[in-house]
DNA sequence: CGCCTCGTTGAACTGACTCAATATTGGTGG
DNA sequence: CCACCAATATTGAGTCAGTTCAACGAGGCG
């Protein structure tokens, strides 16, 4: 990552070859910044829409509630990810956003983005494809949720929090951290905090994983896990064929 | 809906205003035209991505498997929706699709996207937009499929796909069909045939809904039906505050 | 007429949940 | 540096929603 470029600068750079141009103009969008602490309710949903943001440090996730207060979380967003673009065609906040480590955001308003659209094409269709990675994500989360049984969920969320990770962080090393309580990871793979630590503790018996203090988890045996959920690694470079020229 | 529209057209037009130029563009995307049989496999997961396309009449589906064949439908496509946005990013086609009844489609190529990004900015913006709420409708599945019981998730299957048929047709008919048998209905919730079976029965008896010969049915207390699942309806207008101007 | 797909029904099973007690961890202030 | 508290994780017992399996029924089509 270099010095002079942003978060999501940096990150789509891994994505994508990014012209002056393009880092000129998403300059512009990580001006300002503002950090969090750990636990905070950083937008709600229901509320009209503010900010965009863009994480600069940290991590946050976005969830929605049933009236019961049951909890789904729908994304994790670490640096380098655009939050909120779901609440954008109904200028109302879809999900809340809540941190989950202390955090680091760039808000930037919707407003910005007419001139993304109008004097930065490529930028545009840059955004146009991660909102479309977006999708790919949470086709893969829908699958999991819906067709899988706990193992396989906990596997799969493993599996592509590692990949989200490595984006930034090229090699990662064992033991790597998620900030994630159990029940956290529940509402994210649909499933109790009891039934997790259960099925944690199986994938540790079964010498899958391994677990040291806290949050640290090593990933022992990942051609393995891979194989058990059909695993497909989506975050890779982006197929950049049908982006305007400049 | 306009004669000289194209289906995509008579869709987004419920959402936004569309000038002249905005409809010259578009006109460019559905020239071609394909009809596909009843359950017919349109596209395949894996295959290098050919095409996009907009629906023009009838109903079709995006849909992964699990190796040992369990199978997740991931969205329902009506007229006026695109199709394949999700595997754009990878240039591989991440969702197979399948139609659901005689479907008319129109094949467009991802370059074309190209023209669209770089002399047509608002109707870019206006895919951006359809793509994020591709994303709010996909959390509210999470949300269904992660946190809700059988009946909650069919009651919200129900009422969300009324309103996306209002979107095009805006005073439905009771009753309505949907062309899904209960295995679909089952792919589409995260729940098996037998399941869908019982717990439609149980609706009925509950006096929410009523259905006649094969496919036909009817809601009868949408308003409860609203209440149980604190249904909310995004198929509105999308806000176009951030769209370029021309 | 007979095949095939689809929906219904019932019995038995099981994965995940609920509830509740206990352990562990991390953070805080004295 | 230790003691205490709150938050989190573990464990076990009992329950239940949804699955599996299997049989049966009903319409649609060649």
């Amino acid at each position: 990552m270099h010095d002079s470029m942003g978060c999501l600068a940096a990150k789509l750079s891994n994505y994508v070859l990014l012209t002056e141009r393009d880092l000129a103009h998403l300059a512009l969008l990580e001006r300002e910044e503002q950090t969090f602490q750990r636990h905070y309710e950083i937008v709600a949903a229901g509320e009209p829409l503010k900010n965009l943001y863009i994480v600069k440090e940290g991590w946050a996730y976005s969830y929605v509630d049933t009236r019961d207060g049951r909890r789904q979380i729908v994304k994790l967003h670490m640096p380098g990810d655009l939050i909120g673009f779901e609440s954008l065609p109904s200028a109302t906040v879809a999900c809340s956003v809540r941190s989950a480590s202390t955090v680091v955001l760039c808000p930037f308003l919707p407003e910005a983005l007419q001139m993304v659209f109008s004097k930065a094409e490529r930028l545009a269709a840059i955004l146009f494809a991660m909102s479309c990675r977006d999708q790919e994500s949470m086709v893969s989360r829908l699958r999991a949720i819906g067709r899988m049984d706990a193992r396989e969920r906990l596997i799969q969320m493993l599996l592509d929090t590692i990949n989200q990770i490595r984006l930034t962080d090229a090699d990662v090393k064992w033991p790597f951290t998620i900030p994630l309580s159990q029940t956290e990871i529940g509402d994210y793979v649909g499933l109790t905090n009891v039934h997790v630590s259960k099925t944690l503790i199986r994938l540790e018996r079964e010498g899958l994983i391994a677990r040291s203090d806290g949050y640290r988890l090593e990933i022992l045996n990942e051609a393995a896990m891979e194989r058990i959920v059909d695993y497909e690694n989506y975050h890779r470079a982006l197929d950049t064929s049908w982006f305007p020229e400049y």
